[in-house]
DNA sequence: ATGGTGGGCCACCCA
C-alpha cells in the first residue's frame, strides 16, 4: 500500500497534476492540504472517476484538507478533539481530516503557518499542535497497536538542515524552538518521521518559495512529513519526495511525499 | 531566459 501527502495550493488549479501524480506513482491514499475551495467546488468527478473515494472539508478560499482513497474510506472525522479555532468570530478552520483507509488511520493535516513570532497566529499554531499531540496520545493509549499516519504540511523545519540557510530564518517562524519542541513532542509521543531515513539531508526539501527562483537555486525547506505510529512505522519499507513535481509551469510550491507500506 | 511568485478573487490577504 502506498500513501502520499501533498500541499497542492489550490485543488482546482492543480487537479490535472494531481490525477497525473496518482497514476504515475500508483498511489492508494493521498492526503491533500490547501484545497482552497468550498466543498461544492471540489473537483469530485475527476477524482471519483479514477476510482477514488474522497472526503473534503473546505469553507472558503482558505485552508481546506482532503483525503482520497481507493482502499476504503471509513470513520471519517473532520477535526480532532479540542481543535483550536481562530479569528473573531472564532472559526474551526478546515485543517484536519481523518479516515481509516485499508486498516490505516490516515490524517491530512494543515498546521497553521504562524506568520510571525509575535502574531496571534503563532500562538494559535502552538496551541493547535499541543491539542493535536494530546489527542494523538489518546489514540495510541486506547490502542498501542493502532496504525496511524499523521501526514501533511506541518509548517515546521525540525532541524537546521531542513532549511537552505539558517541565517535567513533567524527570528522567523518554522524554525523557532517552541515549534521544534512541539514537533519533538509528537515524536516523543510515538509518532516517528518515516521519510527522513529514506530521504536524508542536507539539502532535501519538500517546499520551495515561488519567489526569487528558490527552486532552481535549491533554496527550500523540509516542512511536510509523514509521522507514523509504532505499528505503522514497522510496516514502512520505502519513502521518497517527488521533487520532479515541483518543476515546470503550474507546479505547487510543495512537492508530494510518498510512503510505501509492506 | 539578463528576468525574478502565485492562488484566492477585485481590494487586497495569505503563503
Amino acid at each position: 500500500m502506498r500513501i502520499a501527502t501533498w500541499n497542492v495550493n489550490s485543488i482546482r488549479s492543480r487537479v490535472d497534476r494531481v490525477t497525473a501524480f496518482l497514476e504515475r506513482h500508483d498511489v492508494d491514499v493521498l492526503a491533500i492540504q490547501e484545497t482552497k475551495c468550498r466543498e461544492d467546488q471540489f473537483p469530485a468527478l475527476e477524482l471519483s472517476s479514477m476510482g477514488y473515494e474522497y472526503v473534503h472539508v473546505g469553507l472558503n478560499q482558505w485552508n481546506g484538507v482532503a483525503l482520497l482513497s481507493r482502499v476504503g474510506l471509513d470513520d471519517v472525522t473532520t477535526s480532532f478533539a479540542d481543535q483550536p479555532t481562530f479569528g473573531d468570530p472564532p472559526v474551526l478552520e478546515p485543517r484536519a481530516v481523518g479516515a481509516t483507509c485499508g486498516g490505516v488511520r490516515v490524517w491530512s493535516l494543515y498546521v497553521p503557518n504562524g506568520r510571525d513570532l509575535e502574531h496571534e497566529h503563532y500562538a494559535y499554531k502552538l496551541e493547535w499542535l499541543a491539542r493535536l499531540r494530546a489527542d494523538a496520545e489518546g489514540w495510541l493509549a486506547a490502542d498501542p497497536d493502532a496504525q496511524i499516519a499523521l501526514t501533511g504540511d506541518w509548517n515546521i523545519a525540525p532541524q537546521d538542515d531542513d532549511v537552505w540557510d539558517m541565517a535567513v530564518f533567524e527570528g522567523k517562524t518554522h524554525v523557532s524552538e517552541p515549534e521544534r519542541a512541539a514537533f519533538r513532542a509528537m515524536v516523543d509521543t510515538g509518532f516517528s518521521d518515516v521519510v527522513r531515513p529514506y530521504a536524508p539531508g542536507p539539502g532535501t526539501y519538500t517546499y520551495w518559495d515561488y519567489q526569487q527562483l528558490a527552486f532552481p537555486k535549491k533554496r527550500g525547506l523540509r516542512i511536510d512529513f509523514v509521522l507514523a505510529s509504532p505499528a505503522l512505522a514497522a510496516r514502512v519499507d520505502g519513502a521518497f519526495i517527488d521533487r520532479e513535481e515541483r518543476k515546470g509551469k503550474g507546479a505547487s510550491d510543495h512537492a508530494p511525499v510518498v510512503v510505501d507500506l509492506a
